[in-house]
DNA sequence: TTGAAAGCGCTAACAA
DNA sequence: TTGTTAGCGCTTTCAA
């Protein structure tokens, strides 16, 4: 509000609806029983001087702001965009604002975002920002700030995980029943739990069935669009080419899609792609995308009823952590895999999802 | 923060570093000359403490708040996260973080974020959402809260206008260009003025070259995917079929791009396709859409310095209004023509854009 | 170079 | 049923 302007403030409305302010208070906050025509005499004051009250100075008393952040590590991905919707309409209907903190997978943006949020006193966070040691976020406990975190996992704060291991698996698995054994695998960011989770799902699924391993399968990408697209020509220049890739999200599933064309190869006809999140627009890709959803808006919603409860003292001491499953979305990227092989007879037998162990896996290449 | 907390002030801090609390304020503000030592002794009282100053107190007193608020109306287009995306990044050079309020094309939701954005008194609001009369946002006046908009023109609002006209006029040309006489029209919603400046830049294309026009070749959309690709669906019904759609945004041609190709017409060999935007992922489509860039990122940035500056008082009382440009950009969805018609001579003859006049337009069907 | 004290606009304990 | 008053944690004027 600029310098010069009339501010009104309840001392306002108290005079003109002669009354004093504790009563308007009262009235305004439905907190305790006052006469029917005191009452509407502060209403009418109220509208009259088209009076709304001022929630920084409720809030310095009550210590509580109304606002909650989410911290997320990009907008280029569509999949934090419907993430945040999920969240701001869940958030919305309990009466919170959130504050959209993007922090362009920079840890340092981050910090300083975390700082200004401290000081704001924001009343929590939901944090889907770069891994990092709890360490850092130091801060955020001592100042006791309820904080939430999705698919990252942090020791003291409550968490609502992805199983990635298991979308990594049955995305592979996926494939393999198609007949697919020359599998490339294209990866986000390494340092992620989520990329060494996945990935770990989509070595599993090869050994389990004792389908072929090559490193040079494994292309290095960040998560963009642009790095699944490098990643297509990578693959096409691979020999003998893979038939199939699996995408570790969906955008750059997307950029595959777009790279693969480029080099004039058909999908699903010379290579099968899988991608990762069900973001919306995957059903509208060319062909339609088949991917590992784990329900982006139900996740968002749980997440942030998880850090209401929070905020309100619900789950006392004990941090809470929920991992939910995820779904294979068969669509049109992908299809059998041509030529008939000596195994293809096994599986006609019918090949079943083997149970999940943990193996020793080859370490991710470095990104590229 | 939790009840229970302990909570740490500026007078925790004088006390701990054997200062008063004026002194504190100075050294954590810069706004004064503090003694070497002093300051030294406060700094390291914050460091101890851990303190870090409540900046809705200091809200309180200086009357800013340090929040902008971008009010958009829907998060389902990636066109708004983008441009979110530029916005934040412009604000948090300026110190300033940025509450995301989604209203999900409901007026009704619009209405109740303004009223809680002007009770947490936000320095400024970003207004990109239904479009509405000037009327309905009295209570921003009267609480005199700097509002700027964006592609909406509110009389006593400063804007930043994209030339929709020219747009729509543009994609259409193009179309025209390269030999398309049957030219198919996926509106927006139909009340924005969005979808009416494109749809008179369609219409003054069409009329400019004496090029035909159908009713039935304007197909109602709602900005969405889902829209785009029923329309593909009643574009392929259509007899003589169409061979060029000019979609008024990336999501519904991409949508586009997806009912075509499940009805089997191939783009751009069947049906040329053209859309509006450029949003990041046009590029990455199959093919790459053709489509209207005024540059996402460059509009955010300036939209948010213009707020900015408003707040700042740098404009008076004079109401700014900014148009910006448009311009095409062509890639794998649009192909010429096939056939050679009689008025394709005229055009090897080059053809070029005629000058801009306002003609008398048919009116839109209504929203299907 | 420093500090005391008066607010900023509310809520809520206490009193009437 | 209503009002007085003491804060909430700061900034800033005024005085020293």
């Amino acid at each position: 509000m600029p310098d010069g302007a009339q501010r009104i403030t309840i001392y306002d409305v108290a005079r003109v609806a002669g009354a004093s302010i504790t009563t308007v208070s009262h009235v305004l906050n439905n907190t305790r029983n006052v006469r029917q025509e005191t009452k509407r005499r502060v209403l009418e004051a109220v509208q009259a001087l088209n009076y709304r009250p001022n929630s920084l100075a409720r809030a310095l008393v009550r210590h509580e702001t109304g606002l909650i952040a989410m911290v997320i590590p990009s907008t280029g991905n569509p999949f934090f965009g419907e993430l945040g919707a999920a969240i701001e309409a869940r958030s919305f209907a309990a009466g919170y604002n959130v504050i959209t903190c993007n922090a362009e997978r920079s840890v340092a943006k981050a910090d300083k975002y975390l700082e200004m949020l401290v000081d704001k006193r924001i009343d929590g966070i939901i944090y889907i920002s770069s891994d990092r040691s709890t360490g850092q976020l130091q801060p955020l406990i001592r100042h006791q700030i309820p904080m939430v975190t999705f698919d990252r996992d942090f020791t003291h704060f409550d968490s609502i995980l992805l199983d990635n291991f298991q979308g990594g698996y049955l995305a592979t698995h996926h494939l393999l029943e198609l007949g697919h054994r020359h599998i490339a695998c294209v990866t986000g960011s390494q340092m992620t739990s989520r990329a060494s989770d996945r990935y770990r799902g989509y070595y599993q699924a090869l050994t389990d069935v004792q389908a072929p391993f090559q490193p040079d399968w494994i292309i290095a990408g960040n998560w963009d669009y642009e790095s699944g697209r490098r990643a297509a020509h990578r693959l096409a220049s691979l020999d003998p080419r893979p038939t199939a890739a699996f995408a570790m999200n969906d955008a750059m599933a997307i950029g595959l899609l777009a790279g693969l064309s480029e080099v004039g190869l058909a999908v699903p006809a010379d290579l099968s792609v899988v991608g990762y999140d069900d973001i919306s627009i995957a059903r509208y890709t060319t062909p339609p995308l088949t991917t590992i959803s784990s329900c982006i808006a139900e996740a968002g919603s749980q997440l942030c009823q998880m850090l209401l409860n929070r905020i309100q003292g619900a789950y006392d001491d004990d941090v809470q952590k929920i991992t939910i499953g995820c779904d294979l979305i068969v669509r049109g990227s992908t299809a059998p895999a041509t030529g008939r092989l000596p195994w293809q007879k096994h599986e006609e037998e019918g090949l079943r999802l083997p149970g999940l162990q943990t193996h020793t896996l080859p370490t991710l290449p470095p990104t590229g």
